[in-house]
DNA sequence: ATAATAGTCTACTGAAAAAGTAGGATATTG
DNA sequence: CAATATCCTACTTTTTCAGTAGACTATTAT
């Protein structure tokens, strides 16, 4: 029931991003350097949030990243979304339900995973990046 | 914030085994047989759920395994806890926290991590083998 | 007694997923 | 046009999970 390195890697990246909006691009070797992350493994990270439109970004020197909204407007779900978290406790209910179970119309179980499935969802839907943020040391 | 299949093939072995309670001992052999898991597998996870007093036994000809208690009592945590599964979204939060994290000190997601666990156990924690078992259809 | 049965326990192996790396392509700035 | 910084795909390594093997112990029925 772990959360993956790539999620957490982009809360972190996220907030430090969060502490430093509406004052333009972060390298990504900065965030990087600083959060202690591999550099290459952020950069895989980031090219989810962007596509997700998490992040924005600028190309070129002087470029780098920045939130794509203010980061009291962007839920915890939406980022473990983007970076691919499922938060399905077991396959089967899960949104993709490519491997679909051969029990699944009698599993007792499956109601239960469904409502745990959407107790989980809805700690990640009402938590923002701010709420998060503001708890973090501003520095910088 | 997948269960493991331990978790699941206990689960079903003891919703099983509920559905027989007060009936004698069953034999592992029929229940993997039943559930379609692999026989020396499962016979692994019940050696974990002895241990935690989940199952009782009888060793020897006409032997097996039965619920310890009724499946009424039985919480869901306490089947997840005897089979290893961790409840904790990162392992820092988590009960053994062995591998400490050397930001846990200044960590803003922290606190929310700790929220998060909460609610999972607290799921686990309010559910019986009694409520999966009572949707199984009864058959034998 | 003893042979057959059924669980006990540890260690190992294979498979899958997660974590991290590599490197060339593309866009932007000065 | 050269330097910079992100873009994107594919690959390798590491770790964890899933499953297997096999020798051991207790119990029952004969």
């Amino acid at each position: 029931m772990q959360l993956t390195t790539r999620t957490r890697y982009a809360l972190r990246a996220l907030v430090y991003l969060g502490q430093r909006y509406g004052r333009g691009a972060v390298q990504l070797r900065e965030i990087a350097k600083k959060e202690g992350i591999s550099e290459k493994y952020l950069e895989q990270i980031f090219y989810r949030l962007r596509r997700a439109s998490i992040v924005k970004t600028k190309k070129g020197p002087g470029g780098g990243y920045e939130l794509g909204d203010n980061p009291a407007t962007i839920k915890l779900i939406d980022i473990l979304s983007a970076v691919g978290e499922s938060l399905a406790p077991v396959f089967c209910v899960a949104d993709n339900k490519t491997a679909r179970c051969p029990r699944s119309k009698n599993c007792p179980a499956r109601p239960y995973w469904e409502k745990l499935k959407e107790v989980i969802e809805e700690f990640f839907n009402n938590h923002t990046l701010a709420d998060i943020g503001k708890n973090a040391k501003k520095k910088g």
